[in-house]
DNA sequence: CAATAGCACTCTCGTTGTGAGAGTGCTAAC
DNA sequence: GTTAGCACTCTCACAACGAGAGTGCTATTG
């Protein structure tokens, strides 16, 4: 595949980087006068014709420029993938909102939506990280009236879960916290296996509730992770190829659709590692809704104990060098956080 | 202002009701055919005549149909106000899907939010009910690891928060639950008015969780609200009004802006009382990003203890008739949840 | 033999012109 | 008060056309 003379790889990236920030065809002539290579346009033409003979290139019609096809963007990508290096100053910036937000997951899940957003200008989304083996800790049960209790559920990793129950009668509070206490020394530590394997609670009271938790645990831990995050949705609105063809249109369906998000996220990362970046360009010819998008998605987490993932869904043409390097830097930061969140335990 | 004659009045209900659905100038000949009145095509066009006069209609050129201009839309909206019920049928459908999804406020939300963009084909808004006079109920301190603690705050009116804390030095759970008792016992049912009076706790600890706690709840009354919850974006993508200008686009810059939102929508219902439905035409001079929107929004919950806001967006033709109902069906249906929720209290 | 200059060819795009169609306002007749 | 008729205006869709940009090919050059 790699049989690119050396001046052929210059000139692709310098067409591609060229139509990523015009949107427009980029012709022989045109290349040769603003870039300063010392080629002639004809010299070019031959190369861009063998560039496009080779699928790297491809003519909207027969008499204009030259646009990137996909197989181009991905040689364009693949370059960049390793060398890129976002700013130290920016990176400096980025830390340091995180580290002075308040140390609660969802701001800093809001947090890296906004960064990643503002930064790639694309549409950003970020899914909290997944405890993946979820162990209990903790249970609280709450009388707030009549037969309603609250229940919040405190996972090992620092997850929280709060409940509404409603019980066939009204319990008082003691005999909640007797409950709750007589739990919380039975399952400490357990996971959802594990629990499964109990027998029944002597206290029906107690049996309830048990069952609700692992019911609830099984929710937790079957819904991949937790909520989505997602930012920059009118970035992408202005941009030439989403006010005509609504192709793309179609692409910001999905950001209604949580479930096919998480889906995409998940099926897309599953297989690469924490750190890797995966850089989906138009659909890869299986999600047809993102035809004309790309997508870069990272996992970011400690594997084996809590991971997330979180991407940036731009047009084809997106500024890869800046989103890049920025998914890379935020996915790190994300995962040093998540970390510290969990080590001690 | 309403000197309009009875057969004007049904010439300009029908002529937004075409323009509505039609997305198109209406003419007189258009208007004489489709619709059995019996006039002929002259005398609809005095009429029109009179109504642009009056500035009920506009013409967007000299031979073109007319438009309904925002005060048509206003008139429109005031006969709608009163007269229009949601078919029976669609209720139970609603109420059925609320009844039945699990009794958290953010489930709920997320239904109305859902609910109210596909019936109105529109971008809904729902802000959470804000306890107006939040009262203290209970609090939990749970170590979570190292010197790190969650704290979980519950209210009378159920609404919860959590947080989580990093003390100076590790401190056993056996201590915290001390502490937490101590502090539910003394502040159960205050304010934060009455809060503040308190003189200070001996013990170090509870005097800096009572700090932290008060700190929050100030933090729960001062944003108005609590989450926004948006639904249906991509309904009103499609709108021709969307594609082609992009005065409308600015419009859905908002939704990044919960700050905004929230502006909009406490200022325009403060005034108004829970069951009042607002209707919002044109941004009505005050906000330019709206200028070529409507917005339909009513305030939900129990005066005095806890309400919200929530509401719809869409072109300045919207689907009125099936707007102004849903909205304020599903405002009265949340009145009630919230009431239920509140009420046993 | 790779690089280049030159040239004929192709295709798009913006402009201009034109005619059909739709809608209006006005006046005169019912 | 209502309607028929008519002249007028304006948009829109379509066609013609020329400028401009870009290409591929061939002959020439260092």
């Amino acid at each position: 595949m790699n049989h690119l003379t050396e001046r052929q790889k210059t000139l692709l990236m310098l067409i591609i980087r060229d139509y990523i920030d015009s949107a427009q065809p980029v012709g022989s002539k045109r290349l040769a006068e603003h870039y300063h290579i010392n080629l002639s346009s004809a010299t070019i033409r031959n190369e861009m014709a063998a560039l496009t003979e080779m699928g790297y290139l491809r003519q909207p019609h027969t008499s204009a420029g030259r646009v990137p096809s996909e197989e181009g963007y991905r040689y364009f990508v693949s370059e960049m993938m390793h060398s890129a290096e976002l700013p130290e100053t920016v990176q400096h910036t980025i830390s340091h909102q995180f580290y002075q937000s308040r140390p609660e997951l969802d701001q800093w899940m809001t947090l890296a939506a906004s960064v990643l957003a503002n930064q790639s200008q694309g549409v950003s989304v970020v899914a909290a990280p997944h405890v993946e083996t979820t162990k209990f800790k903790h249970v609280e049960l709450i009388s707030t009236q009549g037969r309603q209790v609250l229940m919040v559920m405190v996972m090992l990793g620092g997850e929280v879960s709060q409940q509404i129950l409603t019980l066939a009668e009204p319990v008082a509070q003691d005999r909640l916290s007797a409950t709750a206490a007589r739990l919380n020394g039975l399952l400490a530590g357990l996971t959802v296996q594990a629990m499964s394997t109990l027998t029944a609670r002597p206290d029906p009271l107690d049996q309830d509730i048990l069952l609700l938790i692992l019911q609830d645990m099984r929710r937790m831990t079957d819904k991949a992770s937790g909520e989505i995050y997602t930012d920059g949705l009118t970035n992408v609105l202005g941009e030439p190829e989403f006010s005509e063809l609504d192709g793309p249109r179609r692409a910001l369906k999905i950001f209604e659709e949580p479930a096919t998000l998480q889906d995409l996220l998940t099926k897309t990362t599953s297989n690469s590692n924490v750190g890797a970046l995966q850089v989906l360009i138009g659909g890869e010819g299986e999600y047809d809704d993102l035809r004309q998008c790309s997508l870069v998605i990272a996992r970011y987490g400690v594997p084996g104990m809590a991971t997330g993932a979180l991407g940036v869904l731009g047009p084809m043409r997106m500024a890869y060098s800046k989103t890049i390097p920025t998914v890379r830097f935020v996915a790190a930061l994300l995962s040093d956080l998540v970390n510290d969140n969990i080590s001690s335990e």
